[in-house]
DNA sequence: GAGGTCGATCGCCATTCTCGATCGGGAGGA
DNA sequence: TCCTCCCGATCGAGAATGGCGATCGACCTC
């Protein structure tokens, strides 16, 4: 018949150190906060349980057996790696400690991140973030097989499962040649695309399916099949050669755009909802509620915050 | 306030494990020898104790928290510690297994070890046996100061607080030149040894006392007082050199004492007892008690053993 | 031999562990 | 859309156990 340890309570580790180091069934269970008798119940039924002695007692002094000392000499280990525990889990106390893997979608990441991400780390020191920057669908794969705890992106979530709370409001701009035939316009309506040879991202990205239904509405077309830029960079490039306009986010404008110009529309101006979300079993929602709240008020004013919901109080 | 991890048992730490295996309630409380409704509690009793999620359920899936992984990271560790307390422990279910420190008296360990100890070493392979050679009063020191387990001498043993079962007659010979007037006779009785300059041991050697005490008898006298030696095999090459004759235990006796002869006393002969000596509290009595047989019963012929009291049965 | 110290033991109470039964919710199929 | 199955959570009851104060027995000191 085996030894069956899992009765065995950390307590009882606690005990055997401790008796070991005052070498007294007294002053042993004054330092562990409990009455002799139960020091003197516990050790017996360790020992019992063990099927060895741990200490020889005898009035005048109390010493381990040599058996005895290697038990507490692993019995220290032991509670060497329950304090490692404990940390992890004293850590985890706190609002937005620990670790926390958050996707975002490639046409915000680099224009969103930068606004609240050092923020985050200077006041949220115990933060482990670690970022991933992956397209929607695959966003929402890796969130739903737990890859990613949760994740920014700019669409409405379909999936059940997944929970999403909105963050901003942000509009579309038209890039174009400042010397083109729309530049001439302060605020373009839809309808002024119409004929425009529009850019667009690869297939993937959430903002070319957006894009493209704009276009659709405004009766463009999208320009040149063979050439769909990776990134809003690219694009801007395309633009600045000539081959059309295209439709940037307002994170991704530069305040200076050289020779080209971003053209706002008319409000109410299209654009995209960018939302974080998680799956709704993740049991840190807090923390993700409260990381929205932190995004909102970390934002440019060239996007509109989205008031979050309140929170229910208990 | 912080964390008290003294109520978490090893079953609890062995339940995370199984379900990070597992990633199913029901199997990995199969796999823990309980029932599911018990391994969901002990879990949720856990994270109320640490104050974290340790995993995300939802009714598809099971799934670590990243806070989860490193507690469970640490309660492996935890594991393979106690493993190792298992195996200690259950090593000590053996007889005469693990740690076990002996002491010797010089005149003693050089002539009886050989008889027992190998065979000793080959009937219990996991006896991890540690030999010292001293002096009598420092091996009863170091016995209680709990240094030693048990000690092997050859003295009635005074202390309250060590026990000791006797293991063996050793009859004491006179060790003589072959050509010297007491070789011969074939049986000495004690008074042969009168006007004999008697070489003796150092200060401290039990058996220089015994012998002493034996010269008085025997209107003997101690010879050279500048010259006591320091073991056995000095005290032979004195006698070999013309300086006295000697008193030898029995087991110190060579087959062939080459210009020496060792002539034995007429019974009852004078001698000494060894016996096995241990402290009245140290738990592995039963241990010493199937030493002290096993010494018994590889004995050579030249002592005679005497026999052990039996053992009350329950 | 009286008093003091120490660990072991006893009896009792409060807590907790465990179980079978059941609930509620989500997924998949008819 | 409803039904059924599967999963983890919850409930209620009984058993087991941890903890305590009080006390014992052994031993040492004065």
């Amino acid at each position: 018949m085996a030894i069956d340890l899992t009765a065995v309570t950390l307590a009882e580790l606690r005990y055997i150190v401790a008796l070991s180091e005052h070498r007294h069934f007294g002053r042993a269970a004054r330092a562990c906060n409990v009455t002799q008798p139960t020091l003197s119940a516990q050790l017996q039924k360790l020992e019992r349980t063990l099927g060895i002695a741990l200490f020889e007692r005898s009035s005048k002094s109390v010493q381990p057996t040599a058996q005895g000392e290697r038990v507490i000499e692993q019995a220290r280990l032991v509670l060497d790696a329950t304090d490692k525990i404990r940390d992890i889990a004293e850590s985890g106390h706190l609002p937005l400690a620990g670790p926390l893997r958050l996707g975002v979608i490639p046409t915000l990441g680099p224009y969103l991140l930068p606004h609240f991400v050092p923020a985050l780390r200077a006041e949220y020191a115990k933060l482990e973030l670690v970022l991933r920057e992956v397209k929607t669908s695959e966003l929402l794969d890796d969130l739903a097989q737990h890859r990613l705890d949760c994740g920014l992106l700019a669409t409405p979530i379909p999936i059940p499962g997944i929970v999403s709370e909105e963050l901003f409001e942000e509009p579309f701009h038209v890039l174009a040649p400042k010397e083109g035939a729309l530049a001439r316009k302060k605020q373009l309506a839809e309808e002024d695309l119409a004929g425009e040879r529009v850019l667009l991202l690869d297939e993937g990205h959430c903002l070319r399916d957006q894009a493209l239904s704009l276009c659709r509405a405004a009766h463009a077309h999208e320009s040149q099949q063979d050439f769909r830029a990776t990134s809003l960079e690219t694009l801007r490039h395309m633009v600045a050669a000539g081959m059309g306009v295209t439709l940037l986010p307002a994170l991704a404008l530069r305040r200076d755009e050289g020779a080209l110009v971003a053209l706002p529309f008319e409000k109410p101006s299209p654009g995209r909802r960018v939302t974080l979300a998680w799956r709704k079993t993740h049991p840190r929602a807090a923390d993700f509620r409260e990381l929205a709240q932190f995004i909102r008020l970390n934002l440019p004013p060239s996007v509109r915050a989205i008031a979050g919901k309140p929170r229910v109080r208990g």
